[in-house]
RNA sequence: GCGGAUGUGGCGGAAUUGGUAGACGCGCUGGUCUUAGGAACCAGUUCAUUUCGAGUGCAGGUUCAAUUCCUGUCAUCCGCACCA
């Protein structure tokens, strides 16, 4: 067969298309499988080869079930809304709606060049309004339950964008897509409850199969830790409350610390007598950005309250109080009770200002630095603790605490709520009026959607407002409840709204009843398999895990996990092994692989690049091995023999086990790397039966999807090969009949004998010896004798 | 600082309930065919060597046997980062 993939992979994506071949409806009889990948931004530098890598992946698993009898949802949409969508609208003076429609067009014609088998029937777009109305029906149900709030409060905004960043948004001080400065700045913004969710989204972690390292990372980013809040009796008469996850060094706190923004100073106010220092110290430090703040890390400053000071609870001393922006207001109380002896940053600030350093737990030197292992030492200097473990210092100094009325034990996250508001055009309108009388007010439910509209300047604004907030038209509206004047909420919703909750309108996309029927819902969801990047472990993630707890909590959904199985690809880098960018000028074009080596070969060659979850380098050389590889297969059809012979037909089994297998565990490079050593012996041997290379055909197909398609037909076979049956292999085949068995005398390697499958220990040494692979043992006296069945023999001698 | 990894030929990478290190591919070398080949096919390709050997970042250890287990150490990458 001549293999000329231009020709093949036009032919075959049009038949699927004009066949629907990959078109599903909900059917009973045959159990589903949803395997999903992340929908992309379609962004006007158009596919990207990562994107591919994980498309393909997930598209051989799709295939492959789809081959075994299930019933496949496998679909593709956009996450359409956004900024760069809007930057590029605003420099170039073309509506976004334009833009996002041209980005569209062109991501889709470079997906099907994939031949993905996404059903295509079933594409959603999250700014069309037909979908954005379920984005802010969910948002109502939010706010009708409490869990959407507007709140007054210091954001991260970066300077460049015009835009509140979520905090999860933020990296390194600077924003995650532009790298500008980001600033606090102070505003009234919507927020949603996710912490209200941070323990179940901790939890019922263990009750789903995601890599290690997605759990970590979520685990980390909600940042759970047990500890208690403690009262410290101050001498303005009010007690300070601090929160620590170390209750048992309590004997060890010789001073107390409060953040720069905590309440207390302007209560305070008229006995401190340097009110003035202090206020001026707040006012640096809200100047530091958040970059400064991290660089500035290690140097600790502060000033101490003069005027004011604190009682530790446990030894009855007089301690003092100091503010410094190593305490942050937002995490805790705003306030800690600092025990230098064993917390590294109290150490130094101690050192600094010249504090007591008690030692409670032994174990450490302090006179060098902190010592915080909590597994060992013993307490000391810490009365009714004295001669306790750690953990059983906790235990007794909370139950003492309590019983005395001091403090309570506490769980803290770091999680913060999620900051739901953008000062953005090409966002969802949240649908929600102020009303002088009524306060806010949500719009009706048989309003939805609330259209964004159009408008002739979408600028950002440096007042910190959305653009919306300039259509007076729009903004003026009359409230629901009383129909006196109210205005709308002018924030959009922030790009992460619309994919929190796609994988469920792709269940039934094109109901306007509901967001999806609870039969179509019932019957798809949970996904079984989604694949994405790792970068989306504290975002998309926690954000769509929580919207689904929060749609089953309120009878929606009857799963509240909503992904069963979570993996994720490696990055692809260009060929100087960095990182691909238009500056750095190497990045790769899907569209220019397809046109010099095709879609198959692409496909192939990015599972073979190397181990699917880690980071590979692009090579221009190596991808010509994929395509050799389909040659040789395509070759195979000018081979037929009328028999395939006993070994090669063993080969198959063999290697179908291993492919088998390895799809499971995404192994794709050495399920790969099988089928062409398999290729390799079929040349060999001189070529195979038509049954055979059909057997191979289908084997191949979730990789290769069209030159199996052509081979299929060519071979004569009915149908698509994409939806014949996947092979299945005999186990009895699957076992050699001969092997190699390893001679070593003392552990060094001297030969290997051929023997049959199964030879007994006896039979081997006795072959080994006949071979003469034992030579150099003659003459000495064998100590011992080692022999693994069917792998190696090994003698020991003096 | 905390957390997660990773280190194997010229290159990408295989092989870990300890059992023939280097599968498969790229590149390279030689050959066949060809007007030609940057096409295809066949053979070879860890290093060193006359041989004995040596070899999975480095140094030790356990074992008949270590890429795999243990101790220490170096290097690189990624995430989080003053979270009390």
């Amino acid at each position: 067969m001549r293999y000329d993939f231009k020709q093949i992979e036009e032919k075959w994506q049009n038949k699927w298309e004009s066949e629907k071949a990959f078109e599903v409806k909900i059917d009973k009889s045959k159990p589903k499988y949803y395997a999903l990948v992340e929908f992309p931004y379609p962004s006007g530098a158009g596919l990207h080869v990562g994107h591919p890598r994980s498309y393909t992946a997930v598209d051989i698993i799709a295939r492959k079930r789809r081959m075994q009898g299930y019933n496949v949802l496998f679909p593709m949409g956009w996450d359409a809304f956004g900024l760069p969508t809007e930057n590029y609208a605003i420099k170039h003076k073309i509506h976004p709606r334009i833009v996002t429609k041209q980005n569209i067009a062109r991501f889709t014609s470079q997906l099907k060049a994939l031949g993905l088998s996404f059903d295509w029937s079933r594409e959603i777009d999250t700014t069309d309004p037909s979908y954005y109305k379920w984005t802010q029906w969910i948002f109502l149900q939010l706010y009708k339950h409490g869990l959407a709030y507007k709140k007054e409060m210091a954001v991260n905004w970066c300077t460049s964008c015009k835009v509140v960043l979520a905090n999860e948004e933020v990296v390194n001080g600077s924003c995650e897509r532009c790298h500008s400065e980001v600033v606090r700045k102070v505003k009234s913004q919507w927020m949603l409850k996710i912490t209200e969710y941070a323990d179940r989204l901790i939890d019922d972690l263990e009750t789903v199969d995601y890599i290690e390292r997605v759990k970590l990372a979520e685990i980390n980013w909600i940042g759970r830790s047990y500890g208690a809040e403690v009262d410290f009796a101050t001498s303005a008469g009010d007690k300070l409350r601090v929160y620590t996850t170390r209750p048992d060094t309590l004997f060890g706190s010789t001073y107390m610390v409060i953040s720069p923004e905590h309440p207390f100073i302007e209560e305070w106010k008229e006995k401190l007598n340097n009110y003035n220092d202090i206020i001026s110290y707040r006012e640096e430090a809200a100047k530091k950005s958040e970059f400064e703040r991290t660089e500035l890390a290690k140097d600790k400053t502060g000033v101490k309250l003069d005027g004011v000071s604190a009682v530790n609870p446990v030894t009855g001393k007089e301690i003092p109080i100091f503010v410094s922006d190593y305490v942050l207001i937002t995490y805790g109380t705003g306030a800690i009770m600092a025990v230098p002896a064993h917390d590294t940053r109290d150490y130094e600030f101690a050192k600094k200002f010249d504090l007591p350093i008690v030692e409670v737990v032994s174990g450490g030197d302090i006179t060098n630095e902190a010592y915080t292992d909590i597994e060992n030492g013993t307490m000391v200097n810490s009365d009714f603790l004295n001669g306790l473990s750690v953990n059983d210092a906790k235990k007794k100094i909370t139950e003492y605490l309590e019983e005395k009325g001091l403090g309570t034990p506490k769980t803290n996250y770091k999680l913060r709520d999620w900051v739901f508001s953008r000062q953005r055009y090409w966002g969802e309108p949240v649908p929600l009026v102020n009303c002088d009388k009524c306060g806010w007010v949500p719009i009706p439910e048989s309003e939805l959607p609330l259209m964004l509209p159009d408008v002739e300047s979408y600028e950002p604004t440096d007042t910190g407002e959305s653009p919306l907030a300039n259509m007076a038209e729009w903004v003026n509206t009359t409230c629901p409840c009383c129909g006196g004047s109210a205005k709308r909420e002018t924030d959009i919703m922030p790009q992460w709204a619309g994919s929190s909750w796609y994988f469920l309108r792709y269940c039934d996309p094109h109901n306007d009843k509901e967001l999806a029927s609870k039969e179509a819902l019932d019957y798809w969801m949970p996904v079984d398999w989604y694949n994405g990047g790792m970068e989306h472990a504290t975002l998309h993630m926690l954000y769509s895990r929580f919207w689904s707890k929060f749609l089953y909590d309120i009878n929606v959904i009857n799963y509240s996990e909503p992904y069963l199985k979570r993996t994720s690809q490696g990055m692809i880098l260009g060929e100087d092994s960095e990182k691909m960018s238009k500056s750095r000028g190497n990045v790769v074009n899907p569209d220019d692989i397809i046109d010099e080596y095709g879609s198959d070969t692409l496909r192939l060659y990015e599972m073979f690049i190397g181990d699917f979850e880690k980071t590979a380098t692009w090579s221009s050389q190596s991808i010509k091995g994929a395509k050799r590889f389909l040659e040789r297969f395509a070759g195979l059809s000018d081979m037929l023999l009328e028999k395939t012979s006993p070994e090669i037909e063993k080969a198959f089994h063999r290697t179908l086990k291993k492919v088998t297998g390895d799809i499971e565990e995404m192994k794709f490079n050495t399920a790969i790397a099988a089928m062409m050593a398999l290729t390799n012996d079929i040349y060999a041997e001189g070529g195979l039966d038509r049954e055979y290379l059909g057997f191979f055909t289908r084997m191949l197909a979730p990789f290769a999807p069209h030159i199996c398609e052509e081979m299929w037909e060519k071979l004569g076979f009915e149908g698509f090969v994409s939806h014949a049956k996947y092979p299945e292999y005999i186990e009895e085949l699957t076992k050699v009949s001969e092997v190699d068995i390893a001679v070593q005398v003392n552990g060094k390697l001297k030969g290997v004998v051929k023997m049959a499958t199964g030879s007994s220990e006896e039979e081997v040494y006795a072959e080994a010896e006949r071979s003469g692979k034992l030579a150099v043992a003659e003459g000495k006296t064998i100590v011992k004798r080692i022999y693994i069945q069917d792998k190696i023999i090994n003698i020991v001698v003096k």
